[in-house]
DNA sequence: CATTAGTTAATCAGTCTGCCTATTAATCAA
DNA sequence: TTGATTAATAGGCAGACTGATTAACTAATG
């Protein structure tokens, strides 16, 4: 239940965040485009524009031609007004880092791959440092960040600031996140990297007009991440989407088979391996068995699979089930088509399945949005906070 | 992202409505402390309460006293400013209603239990009686009473308007819904029981204080509600906590067992059955188990159950798991006990896990709750809607 | 008499309506 | 083809209006 209340100015600050975020979601509007959004009338558009472009969240971008009248000016958030970080730190044979700079309408400026020993190099130290390079190559100054976006592969737990289940040397350390912050200036979210692929999913990817969705990832790994409406859904300890415990079977007290065992990295090679597929990794075996046409193989994966699935979709309903990870890219449309048939011959269950859309770097691409709109939720909230503490 | 925007009616609309929310969840309130909730002045507090007593929602109903200075009246939502009705719908051996209306502060005025066969009657001609009988009885009249909530053993599709997965005679129809709110003139609004149960368990149980939890339902059927933060998860067809469905193991092909096979009620009763436990229900049989200290049988159920709340945990990390229902309320502590003793055995997953706390009627009590809170919105929104159409 | 509840009057902040001017494109006459 | 005219639109300005605030005031209570 709304509970804001307040005087004038309240009102402006209002008025302006919502123009402000309009010009964030909509795109470059003229005047009397805000004033349909906003049903504020011309005089009040005029003094809310004047007053962000004064503060230098908004600049005039152009004019539009053609009609009859003056052009009308297009205004569009300033997109110096603050720039965001995306880093993905990732568990690879060797740990590497890819990151990338972008302005506040999402335009990368700069982008860097690094590798990373983090058993010699401590993280702060190599995150600060790759963060300076970026700047430099895209010619701005650090100052200007307003937020740096980690992806990790574990899971951070707010309460008490510690990344947990986390493979990578020298991440699991309590206090690496408050540490990090202050030696950017610059505040630090860290978020698991499969939710940041639902992130860029949503934004780039299959998921773009669905309610929300259910992203399944599969690498060496086995992740899922929950997109409620455009919502992560995180769990008590950030925990939620720890899809590999789920149980498979019955087994009277002691721990038995779980999904993990079913369908993680090595159990997918396992499983090529008895079909005959010797290969490096278990992308490679699913890409081999999609190009030889190994159906044996796959739909003995897709069965594997669509447990899981069930098991996500009977809790969950989402209206969508995306296949992600390296392992699903591989597998492509011949895995997608298994894993439908696998689903429907066991449940009754009729949810929808699609592989992911992205093929860029999904996670990077996901921390550089939730980067962008954490900066702009900053400077909304700047405005908002123009209400005096009373 | 916030996108009001407008000119002083907004401010008036936004404090009226900010300040009868407060009455309504922080209960009845002086000026003086209104005026610290809302920041707002003195007289325009007093403006305020004044337009509200005005419009008939709020009411002084008494004196501070004992301090120095004059008495300050106290204020309260006026309870007759709107009713609402609470009906469970239940799918026993005969189906039976059972239903109440309470005042907007959650009172209750008049409570009644039928039974209704609707293989003869429609269900609109009864429910419709039932609460013009609620109403006499409650020495109301049908007009004040703002909101219907019916709590169903089904799935609602709000897009299709049709209640699915539902095995009451007649309830199925399509507009059914439509059908009873155009004949009781009053907004109708239809929910899952379990999720009902929820918002109960929230209100009145052990979910009190907590960001979220899941509620396992063990009866006959078997059923899971997901709160999250006070908002229930419904899922894409209203299907979400569908889960029974849960594949249990791995089999080739051909639909095999599932957790509904485990742990729904005739499962329940078969199990016991071949521990020795020959009685009329599930329900009875766990009390029977318990009261006899039969712990072979109780540790199987946990087993099985335990399989069920790992998949839902590992898929969801809830804060909290509860076991509710009246098979669940039968096993009690020592169910619960076992429960958590399986869990730990299987997984890593340390979810706390609780039993119910509401020993009333959940579904209905949780009806009851979701109803007021119906009718409050919509007073609220009243107020907000005195902004004109521009 | 000190303290507090609530009202009244004057003021201030912010938006709205209505009117005005400037600018552009299209149309029409020479 | 060119210049004048007209219609349509962008944006600014002035005065009215709404609603909240501050500060002073009245009245009630221990």
């Amino acid at each position: 239940m709304e509970r804001l209340a307040g005087s004038s100015r309240l009102l402006r600050a209002m008025n302006e965040s919502a123009s402000l975020a309009y010009l964030f979601d909509r795109g470059p509007l003229t005047r009397g485009a805000l004033r349909e959004l906003t049903g504020l009338s011309k005089p009040t558009t005029s003094e809310v524009l004047r007053r962000l472009t004064d503060a230098g969240l908004a600049i005039v971008i152009g004019h539009t031609s053609g009609g009859p009248g003056p052009n009308a000016e297009i205004y569009a958030a300033n997109p110096e007004a603050g720039y965001a970080v995306g880093v993905s730190v990732r568990e690879t044979r060797l740990p590497s880092l890819a990151l990338a700079v972008c302005d506040i309408n999402g335009a990368v400026l700069a982008r860097a791959e690094r590798a990373a020993d983090f058993a010699r190099v401590e993280p702060e130290a190599a995150i600060t440092a790759a963060v300076e390079e970026l700047c430099t190559e895209a010619g701005t100054v650090p100052d200007r960040i307003r937020h740096v976006q980690l992806g990790v592969p574990g899971s951070y737990d707010p309460t008490s600031g510690v990344i947990r289940h986390i493979d990578v040397p020298g991440w699991n350390r309590p206090g690496l996140v408050d540490r990090l912050a202050d030696r950017l200036g610059v505040p630090v979210a860290v978020e698991n990297d499969v939710n940041l692929a639902a992130v860029a999913e949503r934004a780039h990817g299959v998921a773009r007009d669905v309610d929300g969705f259910a992203l399944v990832w599969f690498s060496f790994g086995l992740g899922l991440a929950i997109d409620l409406g455009g919502q992560l859904l995180r769990g008590a300890r950030g925990g939620a989407g720890e899809i590999g415990y789920v149980p498979v079977g019955l087994r009277g007290g002691g721990p038995g088979t779980d999904l993990h065992d079913l369908v993680g990295g090595q159990a997918v090679q396992a499983l090529a391996a008895a079909h005959g597929l010797r290969t490096a990794g278990a992308a490679d075996a699913v890409a081999a068995a999609v190009a030889s046409g190994a159906d044996e193989f796959l739909s003995a994966l897709a069965d594997r699979i669509a447990v899981g699935i069930a098991a996500v979709a009977a809790v969950l309903d989402p209206p969508l089930v995306v296949l992600a990870g390296d392992v699903a890219q591989a597998g492509g449309d011949a895995l997608r088509d298994a894993v439908v048939a696998a689903l429907r011959a066991t449940t009754p269950l009729d949810t929808p399945i699609a592989v992911t859309g992205v093929t860029d770097d999904a996670v990077l691409l996901g921390a550089l949005d939730c980067g962008v709109r954490a900066v702009r939720e900053t400077l909304v909230g700047t405005l908002r906070d123009a209400i005096p503490p009373s």
